[in-house]
DNA sequence: GCAGTATCCAAGCAATTGCTCAGTTTCTCT
DNA sequence: AGAGAAACTGAGCAATTGCTTGGATACTGC
């Protein structure tokens, strides 16, 4: 009931192995993106990866472990992106709604299938750990420009961009001019609320 | 494959019937409401509704066309609340703020449920002339404060308003203060693309 | 080479799912 | 009351699912 997803039941300890946990994740991410959520069992999984269903379940404890891997990757690759972010005041808005722009845009249908799924289920702490420090970096970043912003405006904030993005990573929004009209939308919402100073 | 979700198989006559539909469709609501998407199944439909599962396909003629017709209730009634919106100017983006508000925490973890599905298959004609109808009143809200909006920037800011109302309904976001907060968020927006005049 | 370990395979089980159908009960109308 | 239509029942099938297990294959260090 409380049982947070269980770890790899095994660590990949040779190259092969650690590629096949690799492509594993990959195929999940690939079937994602390919077809819809239903779709993704792990007999389908393990055949997209090219490796047997036993050799899945070696590394992976559940279906759900293979998401929780998926999902710590893409955090990864984001939180670097927003890690490089020079902290140089102005445009360091801009430069965060770019950098989600991209992230969203490099695999836009993997992306927001995996926001769908992001709620569904408890994710570890890691990732947790990594959602905070998104949330940490972004705060940093705004605080110059707009002041310290307290966490309902700044969860807002997140929430309004991620929404615009990833409805334009499923086409409902065109992607034209998607960079500005984001940036406008927060600059718009921030400065209001940091008192339109 | 382009089949659009086929209507119920048979029309139910008698008034018991007709309440046996019902029962079906707000069982399934209240399964998505208390369970996870996944523990949908038409057997616990059936049950849940105090019918039998070969009565439920006498008038559904497959699982989606039950979360088809939920849908379509859930939008005849905020179609409803918006078309009783009077346009009497000033504040009628508040007062359409304010019924999607009402709409979603009436039953908020229904409508993020549902928010969820809507995304995955084609609703039919019906639901998607709502859908229209929807934006069209809200065009025509805005248009006496901002003038005429293109349909991006209307785009935009209800899907603006929708992801933070989505997000309080699902306690991300806290439920204090947020009707003033979303419309602040579109009256910023709004304020920024119809020119800053 | 060889032992021991790491890796991989795939048949197949137990459970669940969407759905059918043959038969029974309840209603409507005269 | 009684016939025909409408509504309901639930056992159970075919397919799919997540996952186990027993054994084959490849790699490592000696």
């Amino acid at each position: 009931m409380s049982a947070v997803a269980p770890q790899p039941r095994k660590l990949p300890k040779q190259r092969r192995a650690v590629e096949t946990c690799a492509a594993i994740v990959e195929a999940a991410a690939r079937i994602l993106e390919t077809q819809d959520p239903d779709a993704l069992n792990t007999n389908r999984i393990a055949e997209r990866a090219g490796v047997s269903i036993g050799t899945l379940y070696q590394y992976f404890p559940d279906k759900q472990a293979i998401l929780v891997a998926l999902i710590r990757r893409e955090r990864q690759a984001l939180l670097a992106e927003l890690r490089a972010i020079q902290d140089n005041g102005e445009d360091a808005l801009k430069q965060m709604v770019a950098a989600s722009v991209r992230h969203q845009f490099a695999r836009p249908k993997l992306a927001s299938a995996l926001e769908h799924i992001e709620v569904s289920f408890p994710l570890g702490e890691e990732a947790d750990d990594m959602a905070r420090e998104i949330a940490s970096i972004s705060s940093g970043l705004l605080a110059r420009r707009f002041g310290q912003l307290n966490s309902t405006d700044l969860l807002t904030a997140v929430i309004i961009g991620r929404s615009l993005v990833n409805a334009a990573g499923e086409g409902v929004l065109p992607e034209e001019g998607l960079l500005e009209r984001v940036t406008m939308a927060l600059e718009a919402y921030l400065y209001a609320v940091s008192g339109g100073a």
